[in-house]
DNA sequence: TCTAGACTTGGTTATTTTGCCAAATAGCCA
DNA sequence: TGGCTATTTGGCAAAATAACCAAGTCTAGA
């Protein structure tokens, strides 16, 4: 099924799944570790359902995979390179207030 | 403006500007050097105000930085380093077929 | 088997995003 | 100045997304 998304739709649905404040809020906070619905459901605040739709969004950009132990379904990163993937999207735009002038990437820079 | 934005907003405005074929498209075209929004309109098919719209999103998300020379807008990334967030978004995401598996990441891997 | 708990799915409404057209703006050159 | 080209902005209709509630599924345990 994903096999016949193209790289660049691939791309697209991971950055689409990534760009909601809700969405990126549960992705980090699985950095730590596994956590099951009801957990995120208390991190994020939202309704149940609403807060299982973002997981599957997730899941279906492969950006986590989950698995059910008992009555609970636990997601978790499909990678472990999700810190240096924030930090990549931290640099692609310059720090701050250079908003039309290019500069050169900060030492850090990848 | 933009240093109301917490590093989370900031986060979220990068990866939901990327996360749109079009948006992704341009910004992939621009590795390769500076464009003006009529080279960009050839190259998606879209109104030439679409386009400039696009834009308009990936500046104010601060992927993109504009200089004006004459008639032309050009447009260029950012940071140079896009190339690399590439390939930490294309990390993110195991290769294929592990839907609900959780793997160990690529040797390439971040 | 029946019940309760944990999720998911369906359905609906409100909001946001897209993309086009038309109009406005900006800069070059005769 | 007037005309021409490049781009942006405003406005609108269509499409996509988000969030809630209600109903359905699945599993463990009484």
């Amino acid at each position: 099924m994903s096999s016949i998304l193209s790289k660049q739709s691939k791309r697209v649905s991971v950055l689409k799944a990534l760009g909601h404040p809700t969405r990126l809020l549960i992705t980090e906070a699985l950095m730590h570790g596994e956590l099951c619905v009801c957990d995120l459901r208390d991190l994020v605040g939202d309704d149940i359902s609403t807060v299982s739709k973002h997981l599957s969004v997730l899941k279906a950009a492969g950006v986590l995979v989950s698995q059910k132990r008992g009555l609970n379904v636990f997601y978790s990163l499909a990678c472990d390179c999700f810190g240096e993937f924030l930090r990549c999207v931290d640099q692609v735009c310059p720090p701050i207030g250079s908003s039309s002038l290019k500069i050169s990437p900060p030492d850090n820079c990848c």
